[in-house]
DNA sequence: CTTTTTTTGACGTGCGCACCTCAATTTCTT
DNA sequence: AAGAAATTGAGGTGCGCACGTCAAAAAAAG
């Protein structure tokens, strides 16, 4: 049985009272130099390592954290409410608790005054996912300095100093890009893009990957313009009409946003029967079912409850003053064929 | 600011003592029905959860968490040991260390004498990485009985009640399968599988999902009995050698062991040149050189980091007798390509 | 109804730390 | 050197719970 050090052996071994090891610790004015200097090294020499019960019990704090998701109502966005509202059942016991709010996130102003109006004594941690625009980067760092917490949740605005939890966009194409150019084995053809819309960032980046390696790996294949459903079903179906009516050597899709069920559904009434490689983002009972039938040959996706766990334990590790694991809180990039559902 | 009730309010709530809440929280005797029943319905109606932290100060408990990994040092088993330092120096603040022995996994009964060794009062739980063999299996079985957590780690001894953490290898095979399916697109021709050795559990659970897939989905291929290589590169090479004189149609190869470095070295002077299509399993640094350059077009691979993060959630939710998250816990089967890596 | 057994209450202690107050001491100013 | 300011020590309290002791009350057994 080992004993771990506590703060009483530290006072010891550095010579010094409690009350000193406390100002040290808890990084409390009036405090020498010298005082420091010695307390730190008998932390280092002792590995004294502050236990995280006792601290959490102490100062008797509750964490309450917020998701900020769309207010859209697609199976992607329920999954990750019902996310949030597993890890709320599961962590209560270890004194964290995460709610969802639903924001209009195509309306930066409302999601600014909505971000404006929050108090840090209501919430400790906010994870949003919202678009990029300049009013909500700006909400989000007057939070930041008000002393709530902050991340960017699965969507990003762009070189903002925050943390964010999600993919990298870019990869996350690419990989679609060599997935399409691998299932095709040197076919030549053309490769449809369909997305919402491609004002998102997320979108144009996954757009981008996806370009460069077609183009750098797979020159038997062309990408062409992409097509905006703007979630509209009509719309999606004529403008697929259209590309299939004059295009005629179609090998491949990709759908580059969230709503694969729109994109699929507007394509199986235009390119019925055509054996095309589609590959499409996210599980969502939808996408899995296509992919057991073999509508879809691949998913791209990253998993909705790891990023709702990764983005509270990055909230509390920042709180709290500690590092993030990193590797624990990249989130994957995850290939998923019918094999592996 | 919400409070969360205490036992105290359960106390209240029930019209009990808090000596009675406590005794029927820790189920201790002497409590007569009806009584443990007022304060379950009080605890349900205050939705009280008990606070871990308060509870770990209380018990002053210290886990202490033991990986049993095979003394063969591999790369992946390096990788291991890695994460395991990791997660001890990460988790030293909850109270949760973690160490590595090393056993000769080859030797049943040394391995089943190291497990009977351990005391209870020594190490609270234990991740064993060992293949299937009665004995270990007893010697686990007993470790158990002893009030030792034990759980079956990346290595499984079939159908024993004990928690497994790892990746479905029958899955992982066909993975494998329908990625060289896929790739190759209806070309005709036979699949090498290389192995370490077929006597192991895992290699011949994922040859059975990589056949099965092949039969049922790409009846152009056709999958060549396994190469065994006894982890001796002369031998690889000549057994390699061997088969690729003797059949003129390979176009793909499967590493269904762990050691995919000896195996693809041998292959590479042995096949030099011919169009392959490889896919072998685990990261290393070997096996991401290899996917940069070309070598191998997929990785199938458990992230390592997260079987040991997840095999010490397991283990200490079940000493503090609460169910797992089976969602977190479940390890993917990650398909790598160049552009996830 | 008494005796035995079971059930309950009251109370105390300690886990390791944060946070507070009030002196006592040391160091710096002028 | 005297006063002001900065630094340190001593000590207490409470966070929520586990665990132990002892006596009182209630229920079961005779």
């Amino acid at each position: 049985m080992v004993e771990r050090p506590t703060t009483k052996d530290v006072a010891k071994a550095a010579g010094v009272s409690l009350a000193t090891v406390d100002r040290v610790l808890n990084e409390r004015p009036n405090v020498s130099r010298k005082t420091i200097e010695k307390v730190n090294e008998a932390v280092e020499k002792l590995g004294f390592v502050r236990n995280l019960a006792a601290v959490n019990l102490a100062k008797n704090r509750i964490y309450r954290f917020c998701f900020a998701l769309p207010s859209s109502d697609t199976q992607y966005i329920r999954e990750l409410e019902k996310q949030v509202g597993d890890a709320d059942r599961s962590l209560k016991t270890e004194l964290v608790g995460a709610h969802v709010v639903r924001l209009p996130m195509d309306d930066p102003h409302a999601v600014a005054r909505y971000l404006g109006g929050l108090a840090a004594d209501e919430v400790d941690g906010i994870a949003i996912m919202a678009p990029e625009s300049p009013q909500v980067r700006d909400a989000m760092g007057r939070l930041s300095e008000r002393g709530i917490e902050v991340v960017q949740f699965l969507a990003g605005q762009v070189d903002l100093s925050l943390d964010f939890i999600g993919v990298d966009n870019y990869a996350a194409g690419s990989v679609a890009g060599r997935l399409i150019g691998r299932f095709l084995r040197g076919v030549e053809g053309k490769v449809v893009v369909i997305a919402d819309t491609m004002r998102s960032l997320d979108t144009i980046q996954r757009r981008l990957g996806l370009d460069d390696t077609i183009r750098r790996s797979f020159p038997n294949l062309q990408v062409l313009p992409s097509v905006e459903t703007y979630s509209d079903p009509s719309r999606a179906k004529r403008v697929l009409e259209h590309l299939f009516g004059h295009q005629d050597d179609i090998v491949a899709v990709y759908v580059g946003s969230l709503d694969a069920e729109l994109a699929l559904t507007a394509l199986q009434s235009v390119a019925h029967g055509q054996d095309l490689v589609t590959i499409v983002h996210e599980r969502t009972p939808f996408t899995e079912a296509a992919l057991s039938d073999g509508r879809i040959a691949a998913l791209i996706a990253q998993d909705p409850g790891h990023a709702v766990r990764s983005a509270i334990r990055i909230m509390r590790a920042r709180i709290e003053n500690r590092d993030p694991i990193a590797s624990q809180e990249r989130i994957r990039i995850e290939i998923i064929l019918k094999e592996n559902m």
